[in-house]
DNA sequence: ATAATAATGCAACATTGTTGCATTATTATA
DNA sequence: TATAATAATGCAACAATGTTGCATTATTAT
């Protein structure tokens, strides 16, 4: 906990130790709401300050889900920042419960396009999740 | 233009064939400020209702990038409503021009999760596009 | 312990999206 | 083509989401 903070150079306050401990206690994606409850009392502006910073530093990332809110989790431990992570895992939302999970994948597709240089591909499955089935 | 609009049972008006020739003239997908831009004049609200029918009606589809605003783009011709698109593009984010396209691929991956049962695969990629390389 | 520096919390604001309702336009039918 | 039924539009007002400036407070380096 305090041990991420120093490593990313960043300074150790409650606020931010709370807001990791949260993501630690939780296996699925969380969204800003799920993240304001689990926190009780707050600052709003504080805590998407932090929410920014922990994405810019590659804490978090955070997935874009059409017609949904946005989600967010930990990262691996080698993402560097907000454009340079390093995860291979995908990302997989229920259509019953509406959670987000961050799944590993076997082999992780590759994508060529012709004429275009891909750099990263995100992958996102929609159905029915484990629990729900 | 109007035959697709009948086609999907809903009143033809002079604001959803502006709207639809927006995105007919356009090859990339489009934000909703793109979209306000090419319109001139016009009402916030109608264009918001007229987004949101049209992604009900499976005219349009939603692209929800993290970090950055959702695009819409032309459904193909046989996508149902919200929930039943048969597209088998994926979706390109460029860094540099932040243009998204929706580009065809030779074979669409297939994603196995043990214990989830998957509906739908979505493909984002990032990289560089044909044009700003 | 002190000074330098960064984070927090408040107010105020900006952006984005929604709801109710009267007016206007479209469509079906006679 | 005229009329009635129905749906879309445009306005006001609001709700939700996210941001900026600044004084106060906490953290860190010396
Ligand atoms: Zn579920
Ligand atoms: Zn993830
Ligand atoms: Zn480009
Ligand atoms: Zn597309």
């Amino acid at each position: 906990m305090e041990k991420l903070l120093r490593s990313k150079k960043i300074r150790i306050t409650d606020f931010r130790i709370s807001i990791l401990n949260i993501f630690n206690k939780q296996s699925t994606a969380l969204s800003i709401e799920e993240i304001e409850t689990e926190l009780g009392q707050f600052d709003r502006i504080t805590l998407y300050r932090t929410l920014k910073l922990f994405k810019e530093k590659g804490i978090l990332h955070e997935i874009a889900i059409a017609g949904s809110n946005v989600r967010l989790a930990l990262c691996e431990q080698n993402c560097e920042d907000l454009h340079h992570h390093h995860h291979n895992h995908i990302h997989f939302h229920c259509v019953l419960c509406s959670e987000v999970y961050c799944l590993d994948v076997e082999t992780y597709p590759e994508i060529g396009l012709a004429g275009f240089e891909v750099q990263q591909v995100e992958i996102q499955a929609t159905g029915i999740c484990k629990s729900c089935r």
